[in-house]
DNA sequence: TAGAATGTTACAGG
DNA sequence: CCCTGTAACATTCT
């Protein structure tokens, strides 16, 4: 369900919360997409201290003081809640816990969000790293006719765009979402370039901003998006906001959107 | 109430 | 083998 900046959000806010904190266990309650078994998990992360708390893509990786990283991934439909809790835990994927009784409970219905044990960091530039350039975007654009829409969230290609920031950062640039990602000329990658950057960095601050309810962790919140957003039905400039159905997911954009 | 949902993967066809 | 488009996944929410 989250995206890069709430993903941000909820690392800082694990590594605030448990940072020091020694491993105890962890549980898996719905092992369909866990690839390493619970015996696993435990046995590398047995008496460690949770060291770091980051993100990488849209993964959450939990860095351990004896090396092991225990990855999380939220998928479509994941939700994270604070332990000990009253509410009701439906579709529990897996229970992380250390020895003071604190930890985190995750849930998803559709069954897919997972803990990853030692996930692999492909070398694909992360959408807030050094490493993704105007000019690696640029490279990535030129060498596919796929609408740029679809290019911008291949993960393997860059990581860290979702379908709704997709939107956000596509309206923010003024590029349709239809265009052919080779036939964007050269100043408009630099400016969707730009809006890579600022829309993530500015969505992360309103984020960081939300007063929250302590013990469920905000994996989505659509009130600081712009278009991708069921509540408007205009832009910011009082432009009427279009959806159209791509492939399987849904794409919210206004006609000054230039299609290349 | 049927369809959509901040994602990934397998597979078919060109 | 590479590129592209489509559907499945299984449940909740609207």
């Amino acid at each position: 369900m989250p995206e890069v900046p709430e993903l941000n959000i909820v690392g800082i806010t694990l590594q605030k919360k448990f940072k020091g904190q020694k491993f105890k266990r962890i549980e898996i309650l719905w092992k369909k997409r866990v690839k390493a078994s619970e015996e696993e998990f435990n046995e590398a992360l047995q008496g460690s201290t949770l060291k770091s708390v980051d993100r990488n893509g849209k993964e959450l990786h939990l860095h351990f003081d004896n090396g092991n990283v225990l990855g999380i991934h939220m998928m479509l439909t994941g939700k994270m809640i604070l332990l000990p809790t009253d509410l009701s835990l439906r579709n529990p994927i897996f229970e992380l816990t250390f020895d003071n009784g604190s930890g985190i409970i995750v849930l998803d219905g559709m069954g897919q969000a997972k803990p990853i044990l030692n996930p692999e960091v492909p070398p694909i530039p992360d959408i807030m790293g050094d490493d993704f350039t105007e000019e690696y975007l640029a490279k990535v654009l030129s060498k596919t006719s796929i609408k740029v829409k679809d290019a911008i969230q291949r993960q393997d290609w860059i990581r860290g765009i979702g379908n709704a920031y997709a939107d956000e950062i596509l309206w923010h640039c003024k590029i349709s979402p239809f265009s052919a990602s080779k036939n964007i000329p050269q100043d408009k990658v630099k400016d969707l370039y730009n809006s890579i950057r600022t829309v993530t960095r500015d969505a992360t601050e309103e984020l960081a901003k939300l007063k929250t309810n302590d013990d469920v962790f905000v994996m989505e919140n659509n009130d600081h998006r712009f278009v991708h957003n069921p509540k408007r039905k205009t832009s910011p400039e009082g432009e009427p906001i279009q959806s159209a159905k791509m492939g399987n997911t849904k794409a919210y954009y206004t006609e000054s959107q230039v299609q290349y």
